[in-house]
RNA sequence: GGGCCCGUAGCUCAGUUGGAUAGAGCAGCAGCCUUCUAAGCUGCUGGUCGCAGGUUCGAAUCCUGCCGGGCUCGCCA
């Protein structure tokens, strides 16, 4: 991805605004420099002490138009260690910054509050820079930073995906899409479950369609065993790859085999839902392979004996579980993780009784690959019922990583699935659940997606599938894509009352934006000013919901305007009269466009051209 | 019993990572809308931010303790 460079443009014939936010888009970027110099050259001057750190020092948007553009706390973050008041330092910071030729207006508010008013050709300059920068207004620049690993889905090889694992699927994979569009490199990874005995149960229930697939009468499924019809294809395959030779055998002689089967046979369905949604991975990795199967080395192994080295492993007893009913306590003697030098609240186990290794122990060698293979920041995407393993993980991978890695778990709450209203009852018992896949074929991927993100992760999900395709303002994807649109169908209608023009982004970009002065449409110029400065916080924190938020808000306020030309025509976007305020408008439109489509992709969902 | 998450308008939820008078959409109320850009528009009402303390210039946001709901608690993954 490579962004363009304006750096080089002669800048002396255009107003000071976009000169400067032609280099940096990001407003509150550029302020914060300009506010930290300020200070620098009060310290300079002896007005404040010299050293003080501005980190706490914030720039942001004012919540009340009436307060200006900007609103900087450095007076009150500042004034105690600078040995004043507040108001006393803002005044001094008053002075310098209203030397800015971009302010307008720079007063003092509240506590200590400094707001700037910007002068408009500030935003016009952002405006011609977005409307030239396109889908790439708000693209971070690309950043040295290693690599961050996001792993997600990472659903048990055992049946299909319901609709839990596709809120897991569409917030890691918007997440990993947010974190690169912010300028991150990003390895969306798949973690597949294939070692515990939940594949070798699948197996056996395999091998019971293989035999029906042979003709035999196999009768209900046993107890125990995966019941659901989607195995009937793994059976059927077995049957025409070893015909009658695993029949009768012992499950020692088949196993191997027909649980290799099975999981392929899974994974290649899962990968099917995942395309579905849209939904891409860069590494699909295998449990199984970090242990001492078909010729690997015992990556696990490894792990622990790294462990026991620096005497992070010891045998000893657990406490039986308080409150818990514990009949089958077993105090037993066990290979331990001092889990506890790291914050977790007890040591964990790395082995089963059997010997075997837990699937903590296994998840810990695969973290350790991670680190490995050279990813310092990791992000995990769980449901939240694994709520409860998240500090053993974070300790481990302080441990295995000598401190030097991090982990964040981003947890995703459940999702009810609702049509008009009513509960969608998803019962697993008989195999016959509602899958993630019936609904995307039901609603359309894109209600999938917006409506899996237009949440928060760790709040609960209500889905409903009558609402979902509904087309009115009710339904925030119909009313996101619809925005967009519009959009394009404004510039059809220009096209249409202009035959010929010349609507390309260059000559958009020469506009007369200073024509733009509606309050309506500065509103939305500030919004797309803000768009980078959102993306940057989104990323950071690493919550994808506040895009789709954010594309909504736009496009309410677009509707708004729009519907704001039906009683006053001069505020239409195509003029068949005047046609330079139409290419302005246009211009406009554009943008919004552009950052609705941005937003739209991060997201994963479709800009449509039209919705008819 | 321990741990984690949640608690914001009647409902569903945001809240820019500690900022100013806490927002939006539904619902409710009041108007407009016999189309001049494509699935209406505008305005109003509505709050002890679960409760009580604490931290500081400043708390829905951070800390502590309660209350209520969800998830979870060795040999499942």
């Amino acid at each position: 991805m490579t962004r363009p460079r304006r750096c080089d443009r002669p800048g002396a014939l255009l107003p000071s605004g976009f000169r400067m936010f032609a280099v940096a888009m990001n407003l509150f970027e550029t302020f914060s420099a300009r506010i930290s110099r300020a200070l620098t050259q009060l310290a300079d001057r002896g007005d404040i002490p010299a050293g003080l750190s501005f980190a706490r020092v914030v720039v942001e948007p004012t919540r009340d138009p009436a307060h200006g553009d900007l609103a900087i706390n450095a007076a009150m973050v500042l004034a105690k260690e600078a040995g004043t008041n507040p108001r006393a330092l803002a005044a001094l910071l008053v002075e310098e910054l209203a030397r800015d030729p971009d302010v307008a207006k720079a007063e003092i508010a509240g506590p200590g509050f400094i707001n700037l008013t910007l002068q408009p050709a500030v935003f016009t300059g952002i405006l011609k820079s977005a409307i030239e920068a396109g889908l790439d207004h708000g693209r971070g620049a690309l950043r040295p930073d290693p690599k961050i690993n996001v792993e997600y889905v990472s659903a048990n090889p055992t049946g299909p995906m319901h609709v839990g694992h596709g809120r897991g699927a569409v917030f890691g994979d918007a997440l990993s899409s947010l974190l690169a569009f912010a300028g991150h490199a990003v390895s969306r990874e798949y973690y597949i479950n294939d070692a515990g005995a939940q594949v070798d149960v699948l197996a056996r229930s395999a091998f019971l369609r293989y035999r029906e697939a042979l003709g035999e009468e196999i009768g209900a499924i046993p107890e125990g065993l995966y019941p659901g019809d989607y195995l009937k294809s793994v059976g059927e395959s077995l049957a025409k790859t070893y015909g009658e030779s695993l029949r009768g055998k012992p499950e020692s002689e088949w196993l191997v085999a027909v649980r290799a089967a099975a999981i392929d046979g899974m994974m290649a369905m899962i990968r099917d839902d995942l395309a579905a949604l849209g939904v891409v991975h860069d590494v699909f990795f295998s449990e199984r392979s970090l242990q001492a199967v078909d010729g690997n080395i015992d990556a696990v192994r490894e792990t622990i004996e790294d462990l026991r080295s620096r005497d992070l492993i010891y045998e000893g007893r657990l406490p039986p579980p308080k409150g818990q009913k514990d009949e089958d306590w077993e105090d037993r003697e066990q290979t331990l993780f001092r889990a506890t030098l790291f914050g977790d609240d007890v040591d964990r186990p790395l082995l089963k009784s059997d010997g075997s290794y837990t699937y903590f122990a296994n998840d810990i060698a695969y973290h350790r690959s991670k680190f490995v293979r050279g990813f310092a920041e990791m992000i995990d995407v769980w449901g939240a019922d694994h709520g409860g393993y998240v500090k053993r993980m974070a300790a481990a991978v302080k441990a295995v990583t000598h401190g030097e890695g991090s982990l964040d778990v981003k947890l995703c709450q459940l999702v009810r699935l609702l049509r008009n209203g009513e509960q969608v009852r998803m019962s697993k018992r008989s195999g016959d659940f509602v899958t993630l896949r019936e609904v995307i074929d039901e609603v359309g991927r894109d209600a999938v997606r917006f409506m899996m993100i237009f949440r928060k992760n760790d709040a609960t999900l209500d889905f409903d599938l009558a609402k979902v395709v509904e087309q009115s303002k009710d339904n925030p994807v119909f009313y996101v894509q619809y925005a967009h649109a519009r959009c394009a169908s404004i510039f059809r209608q220009a096209r249409e009352a202009f035959p010929g023009i010349d609507l390309s982004p260059t000559v958009l970009a020469q506009a007369d934006l200073s024509r733009l002065t509606d309050e309506a449409e500065i509103g939305i110029i500030k919004m797309i000013a803000a768009y980078p400065r959102m993306i940057d916080a989104a990323a950071s924190a690493h919550e994808p919901h506040r895009v789709a938020f954010f594309v909504h808000e736009l496009a309410s306020a677009f509707h708004s305007l729009w519907n704001k030309g039906k009683d006053s025509p001069q505020l239409r976007f195509v003029n068949q009269t005047d046609r330079e305020s139409t290419v302005a408008r246009l211009a406009f439109v554009h943008a919004v466009r552009s950052v609705l489509a941005s937003g739209l992709a991060v997201v994963g969902v479709a800009a449509p051209e039209e919705m008819r």
